[in-house]
RNA sequence: GCCCGCUUGGCGGAACGGUAGACGCAACGGACUUAAAAUCCGUUCACCGCAAGGUGGUCCGGGUUCGAAUCCCGGAGCGGGCACCA
């Protein structure tokens, strides 16, 4: 229905493919680094290859392709590369699932979305792909890594992971469902493996601090990364333990607060709490009920906040009490020291504790003015400013001075240190799978860890692995790790661990720059290319993947391969796609394409005829059946109806929902601007033809409102308000239409519309702009034609309509020349016979007058 | 639980602290057509009014300002992240 083959009519499809080929043949989107022109690198967050692209890919690739065919029109040298995050869970559960080998599912789906994406007529240079699962690419991941174990970058630890007792497999958070094993069922534990990690936190004050040299992220990305580096500054100290020889070490902000201490909690992992385990069965049982709740830590904090007392008693530095200590299950071994001093009256979960264990809330802080004997602490702690109280030596002192005090006066008694103590942990990369990059180390039982000579790079996943056995494929590989150590000839054992994804994401835009060289990365291309200078995905990232980067980017500078430290100089996120969803009488879910939506407005289910209820929109997901594939779309409507519905409602940083009624309200804009142009050329001058010497007054309209247009959409672009330039579109289609077709330099005035509106669509619209501009007579490809720059005469009216009030309220409207002085503006306003009815001859206190827009006559 | 956002007509949204609702969708009325599709013209925040015009209105409650959707304080709802999903 949508396609029409009528005469006249717009052939998406026949002219999609016939410039997707002409762009392809002529290779007008394969960078190079000899130019004269300034470097533009744009990147979309490359995809996992799941095997069918989905809007959110439609919608990524769209904004990114409208800013890098937007800056090449502006004469920059564009770098716009693809390819495919393409190790991960997914292959592996397929594997399981419908028996099909990783490798061969993935490259499978490389091809398919391939396939898709090349459809929509993405500007890319193809010539640069790469998949992060092939030996070529993770060879160089393997050689950073081994520069970085050199350069002291890497650390071996133990760490903790989700262990499956029955499965004997390590779990990922998102296979833990209420503290069991999505697929055993079996209670989780948690288990501590030795782990490979790269040593972020080196780098925590680096990475917080240079947050403000990224000036083109958004305001909240930045946020989000400063509190999870989370800089704290405080103390560092240690309790005596009555009765032992060890000391508890604990981390505290709120050390001013210390007189009103009445207990210290560890976390389970904590050597004391496995120490009192050793003899204390109840102790053990409660650090195991602890295990179970798995390493998330959502799931943590989102538990009920549980304590066992140990019977140990902390001695207070500097008064005759004894603290008791806890088992926490809320204290993270991972932040701090793994232990910390409740002070209950004025930290919320410290009163929650000690309201359920039956403690003592002391109050040290009152607020200024209160009376210190009668302050009592309630429901709620007090977190506020005020002045010490009941705390000896601080008593009197402002929060401030108290914390100075109490850090001198510990300092000075050698019992802690000022210590600044970031929320930042070193990222654990071993992962217990077999579809990921391996590790190149190799354990010899006499020479230790011994790290693949270069030489012997790339260390290949063998092909010939089961998944019928839980657990790591590599570790059961009959032949696989079995190696000669490299430095005594001795029978030793390949890591069989392989690293995180995120590792391979985390410099796959430096290798976009010379992506088939034989060293990781090309200096001399590198340095043309990075930063990226325009980078956009998903919010979902706005942590962990860029955060990552930003260490692999500092770690490749500290191993000699770039010369920078922030990889992504601009960063966009959008918003997601939603989609209505349906179900049936039953509750069953039902697709979009399974649904009617009547004229009563009613929808039902196609196949019984039944009631559909319409649920609200959310994200689409398969689950919920609410998808659409943008395949489909492509096939009716084509990829330039896709992108520019895409485009034209929502802000690009706020989620869209999809709606079929959208679609075709896009279809029928592209079918318009076809109408109006092919319909037009037989009237209009020549392509070049030189202005006219004059232009009757809606000829001087019409070119009025182009410019205006190619200011506005310029302006929009810049500032990836791409609805608002897809609105500016409308209206100069709108000012075309209406446009008489008669008068002096009409024809020309029509001719310039015609042109601009095509260069303007044309990043939104790439395969119309094309067609259109050669219907236009134009010789060259549009791609290569430059952005308009609007004629400053034409952008500026003359005359303005300004709002006028009486106080602060809209009484009507005058029309006068741009910049009228004060007087002529009061003058005018005065005259209104609304305003002087408003003012009801009340006496006039100011007018507020703001420059072309307003005058405020204040009563 | 903690961190970060978002909330404006029937719907998506627009609006340097300055005429709230641009532009699109949907709906309704009309033109064209044997008819339908497509296309074109018009109306469309609510209430009062024949009209001119008035009153209310940007999640809720306060505040700052000549003027608040926009800034500040408090709250509600929805969403993203929380370190092994990518």
């Amino acid at each position: 229905m949508a396609r029409e083959s009528a005469a006249g009519r717009y052939n998406a499809k026949e002219t999609e493919t016939k410039w997707q080929r002409t762009w392809s043949e002529r290779r007008v989107f394969e960078a190079t680094e000899s130019s004269t022109r300034p470097k533009y690198y744009v990147l979309e967050m490359f995809p996992y290859p799941s095997g069918r692209i989905h809007m959110g890919h439609v919608r990524n690739y769209t904004l990114g392709d409208v800013i890098a065919r937007y800056k090449r029109a502006q004469g920059f040298n564009v770098l716009h590369p693809m390819g495919w995050d393409a190790f991960g869970l997914p292959a592996e559960n397929a594997a399981r699932d419908q028996k099909v080998h990783p490798a061969r599912w993935t490259y499978d789906n490389i091809a398919a979305m391939g396939r898709e994406l090349r459809s929509m007529g993405l500007s890319i240079d193809w010539s640069r792909e790469v998949a992060t699962c092939h030996p070529e690419y993770y060879r160089h991941q393997q050689a950073l890594f081994l520069d970085m174990l050199a350069a002291g970058l890497v650390a071996r630890r133990k760490s903790v992971v989700n262990w499956d007792p029955v499965d004997q497999t390590v779990l990922a958070n998102e296979q833990v469902i209420d503290g069991r094993g999505w697929r055993s069922g079996a209670p989780v534990e948690k288990r501590e493996l030795d782990q490979w990690s790269f040593r972020i936190t080196e780098y925590s004050s680096d990475l917080l601090v240079s947050i403000a040299d990224l000036p083109r992220w958004p305001e909240r990305v930045r946020l989000m990364q400063e509190n999870w580096i989370g800089r704290s500054e405080g103390m560092t100290f240690r309790f005596e333990l009555a009765g032992r020889s060890d000391r508890l070490e604990v981390f505290s902000t709120r050390h001013d607060t210390l007189f009103g201490a009445s207990f210290c909690a560890i976390s389970p992992e904590h050597p004391l709490a496995r120490d009192v385990a050793k003899h204390d069965p109840r102790a053990a049982e409660f650090i195991a009920e602890c295990q179970r709740l798995g390493t998330s830590e959502a799931v943590i904090e989102q538990a009920e906040k549980r304590g066992y007392d140990t019977g140990v008693k902390a001695l207070h530095p500097f008064a005759p009490i004894g603290l008791p200590v806890y088992i926490a299950n809320f204290v993270l071994m991972e932040y701090g020291t793994g232990a910390i001093f409740g002070c209950p009256a004025h930290d919320q979960r410290d009163l929650d504790f000690a309201r359920k264990y039956g403690l003592p809330v002391r109050p040290v802080v009152a607020p200024s003015g209160a009376d210190p004997s009668a302050f009592l602490i309630g429901e709620a702690a007090y977190d506020g400013p005020g002045i010490l109280i009941n705390s000896q030596f601080l008593d009197g002192l402002s929060i401030e001075q108290a914390k100075s005090r109490m850090a001198d006066r510990m300092e000075a008694e050698g019992l802690g240190t000022r210590t600044i103590n970031f929320r930042l942990r070193d990222w654990g990369v071993s992962r217990q799978r077999y579809w990921g990059c391996p590790i190149p180390v190799i354990h010899c039982p006499s020479c230790g860890v011994v790290p693949v000579p270069k030489k012997d790079l790339p260390v290949v996943l063998p092909d010939d692995v089961t998944f019928e056995r839980p657990g790591n494929p590599l570790d059961h590989h009959a032949t696989w790790k079995h190696v000669a150590c490299p430095k005594c000839g001795t029978k030793a054992r390949r890591e069989t661990d392989t690293f995180d994804t995120f590792v391979d994401s985390s410099w796959y835009f430096a290798r976009f720059c010379s992506p088939r060289a034989d060293v990781p990365v090309t200096k001399s291309a590198v340095d043309y290319w990075l930063p990226v200078d325009q980078y956009i995905g998903g919010i979902e990232h706005a942590i962990l993947h860029l955060l990552y980067s930003r260490f692999f980017t500092r770690a490749m500078r500290r191993t000699g391969h770039v010369s920078l430290d922030e990889p992504f100089a601009g960063l966009f996120t959008q918003g997601m796609v939603l989609h209505e969803s349906y179900r049936d009488e039953q509750g069953k879910w039902l697709y979009p394409e399974e649904v009617d939506r009547r004229d009563d407005g009613t929808v039902i289910c196609i196949a019984t005829r039944r009631p559909v209820t319409v649920g609200r929109r959310e994200v689409m997901s398969k689950s919920k059946k609410n998808v659409v594939a943008p395949g489909t779309v492509i096939d009716s409507y084509g990829a330039d109806t896709a992108r520019w519905f895409i485009l034209s409602d929502s802000p690009p940083d706020r989620d869209l929902e999809w709606t079929d009624a959208g679609v075709q309200g896009a279809w029928r804009f592209a079918n318009r601007l076809w109408r109006m142009i092919t319909g037009s050329l037989a009237n209009l001058p020549a392509a070049g033809s030189a202005a006219p010497a004059t232009f009757s007054d809606p000829a001087v309209t019409l070119r009025r409102a182009t410019h205006r247009a190619i200011a506005q959409i310029t302006a929009d672009l810049d500032a990836f308000h791409f609805n608002g330039a897809v609105a500016k579109i409308y209206q100069l289609a709108n000012a075309l239409a209406e446009a008489p077709q008669e008068g002096a330099g009409m024809a020309w005035a029509r001719r310039e519309g015609f042109e601009m509106i095509v260069r303007l669509a044309g990043p939104m619209m790439p395969h119309l702009g094309e067609e259109l501009w050669q219907q236009l007579g134009q010789k060259g490809l549009l791609v290569d034609t430059a952005w308009p720059a609007a004629d400053p005469a034409l952008v500026i009216d003359d005359q303005v309509t300004m709002a006028v009030q009486v106080s602060g309220k809209l009484r009507g409207t005058i029309t006068v020349a741009r910049d009228a002085v004060q007087a002529v503006l009061e003058e005018r306003a005065l005259a209104v016979d609304n305003v002087k009815k408003a003012i009801d001859g009340r006496p006039i206190r100011k007018v507020v007058i703001v420059p072309n827009r307003i005058v405020n006559v204040v009563v």
